[in-house]
RNA sequence: GCGGGUGUAGCUUAGUGGUAAAGCUCCAGCCUUCCAAGCUGGCUAUGCGGGUUCGAUUCCCGUCACCCGCUCCA
């Protein structure tokens, strides 16, 4: 076994994503969308393999929180429902949780600091609230028409470079202001607008971009037009005017915040209680990259548990170390999987405390030291009361809570929120499974937990011949009715083996003619290639064991 | 969104301005008492669109997808 803790050697395979892409294709995982037609950048289906895979996932997820929830600190089992909400809602969800900004205006975008900007207010925003800009505006009198060159210089190498750190004047003094030298001398007659100036001094390289407009916070040059959404939208009804426009959800949770009360009237719950959800969600990213781990469709596992207040931190620090359990008991390595608290300054605007549960995707690589590096798997968060009120004051709804075991005391429920991607969940349980073995035929196989695996188990003939089929097909028969399992006839039984192998498959049953005297088969385990022999009528019982362990 | 690269069958690779070749896979049959064996037969490809040309997989342009690096990831 290769070392997982240091950097790849030459002489350690490597697990290279072109090959997991590959298998995946090949054997039926997940395919390009719209592969016929040349694909789609941002979307993937999922074949005859990978959609049971993703079930099973989901399956084990909806096992742990709704069926079966974890032991509280009480000693109870918590109280959890499951939930399927529409994927579209009305447009007010997502105004009321902040998705939706302003809404279709056109928005430009600042490359540097990632700040956005409506386009028509632009030079509003920069003369009055640009602090930078003010900060500028004190250090030459701009509407003498005379340009105080020296003085903006020293402000650039001053004063600028705090306030507009990507301005073009304070990367490059000397370079802008000679363009702006050059416009002046050029053409003496026509005075420079003040807005003019700034564009000038946020230009770096005036003859290849043209004049620039700066960001209001950081200076530097912004993007074209563009009216940004991160939602995808349509229309409802037949016909498309922008009164019927509505979004297709951005993830599932808001779906479980507005139907709080629903829920609260209809099922006798009791804070603390979660709703749990799974489902598609829809993202109009900007580079969808990695395979499926960021698409523009994909799915989550969301559960959203409401708490008091006074409890939260409690409840958050339960629920982070629930959830890296589950995934470690579906076959993800400890080793590859890394629990990272946010800082303060990474926190989103909504939430108190976050924790990463992140997974050393082949793609993550390492860092110069030899560290891996490793991609958002799920995401613990405490989210306060924010999506409650937000989704009370816009609705104007009551959705408070009138807590008998508090003296009646009336509150907002906090939320502790475990958001999991299903698919990132596929992808890593892919490449945790994907093993390169090159001393079996294969080469490789797929070392899946017996309760993740698309097939469980193979049931194979030895020989089309001598009834071994007929045999092969009765335990089958039997098998079927609770577990994913595969008939497979055709070719000699070495390749039949190594097919499995490389779908992970962990057992194959094998029929031979030992079988036709006693009625036993041989079992063959995935990863070690070794057999043994057992009643035919024990192995729907040797399964049943496996899946549990 | 920017820069670089790639695109011939399911995979790995040939090749050509004039009928696109092979191995493996896959499918059918035969054979075979345990790890891609053998024999026979079969299916399948120049990402897509346009241009130049008598003729384009080959040359040109565009586009799409994928990979790498930036950027992005309320």
């Amino acid at each position: 076994m290769p070392s997982t803790q240091a950097a790849p050697t030459p002489e350690t395979p490597v697990k290279d994503m072109k090959d997991i892409v590959a298998l995946c294709k090949r054997r039926g995982f997940v395919f390009p969308a719209s592969d016929i037609y040349g694909g789609i950048n941002g979307f993937w289906d999922y074949g005859p393999l990978g959609v049971e895979l993703k079930n099973n996932l989901r399956d084990l997820w909806w096992k742990r929180m709704v069926t079966c929830p974890p032991i509280g600190p009480d000693g109870h089992p918590v109280q959890i429902v499951g939930l399927d909400s529409a994927i579209i809602q009305n447009p007010k969800v997502w105004v009321a949780s902040g998705h939706v900004g302003g809404f279709s205006d056109p928005m430009r975008k600042c490359p540097k600091c990632g700040h956005f900007v409506r386009a028509d207010h632009l030079w509003n925003i920069l003369f009055s609230e640009s602090e930078w800009v003010n900060s500028l505006l004190q250090v030459f009198e701009p509407h003498t028409g005379r340009i105080d060159t020296p003085a903006i210089m020293n402000w650039a190498k001053g004063k600028g470079k705090k306030l507009a750190p990507n301005l073009a004047v304070v990367k490059d003094p000397e370079v802008v202001m000679s363009f702006l030298a050059t416009r002046v001398n050029g053409q003496p007659n026509a005075p420079l607008e003040i807005q003019e100036i700034v564009s000038h001094l946020a230009t770096a390289q005036l003859n290849a971009t043209g004049l620039q407009d700066p960001c209001p916070r950081c200076g530097g040059a912004l993007e074209g037009e563009s009216t940004f959404n991160l939602l995808m939208h349509t229309y409802l009804g037949v016909s498309a005017t922008e009164d019927d426009k509505a979004y297709l959800r951005g993830e599932t949770a808001q779906g479980i915040f507005i139907n709080y009360k629903n829920v609260m009237d209809s099922s006798r719950v009791k804070v603390p209680f979660g709703i749990a959800q799974t489902g598609k969600a829809f993202r109009n990213e900007v580079t969808p990259r990695n395979f499926i781990f960021r698409s523009r469709e994909f799915e989550q596992m969301e559960m959203e548990f409401f708490c008091h207040p006074s409890e939260a931190n409690m409840w958050f620090d339960f629920w982070v170390s629930e959830r890296k359990k589950f995934w470690e008991d579906l076959g993800l390595k400890t080793d590859n999987l890394l629990m990272r608290e946010h800082e303060a300054d990474e926190l989103v605007f909504y939430s108190k405390r976050t924790f990463d549960i992140e997974y050393h995707f082949p793609f993550n690589g390492f860092d110069e030291k030899g560290n891996k590096q490793f991609g958002e798997l799920e995401g613990i968060a405490y989210r306060t009361d924010y999506d409650l009120k937000q989704h009370a004051e816009h609705s104007g709804q009551r959705l408070d809570y009138l807590d008998p075991e508090r003296d009646n005391e009336r509150y907002v429920p906090h939320v502790i929120e475990p958001a999991a991607g299903l698919t990132r969940g596929v992808l890593a349980l892919l490449c945790e499974a994907y093993t390169i073995d090159p001393s079996r035929p294969s080469g490789v196989y797929l070392n899946f937990h017996p309760k993740v695996a698309p097939k469980k188990a193979a049931i194979l003939p030895l020989m089309a011949k001598d009834g071994h089929p007929e045999k092969a097909e009765k335990l089958y028969m039997e098998l079927r009715e609770e577990f994913a399992v595969d008939l497979d006839i055709k070719q000699n039984i070495g390749k039949r083996y190594a097919r499995q192998d490389e779908i992970g498959t962990p057992f194959c049953f094998t029929i031979d003619g030992q079988t036709m005297e006693d009625d036993t088969v041989t079992v063959r385990e995935r990863n070690t290639m070794a057999q043994e022999r057992i009643a035919m009528s024990k192995v729907a019982d040797y399964l049943r064991e496996k899946m549990r362990a």
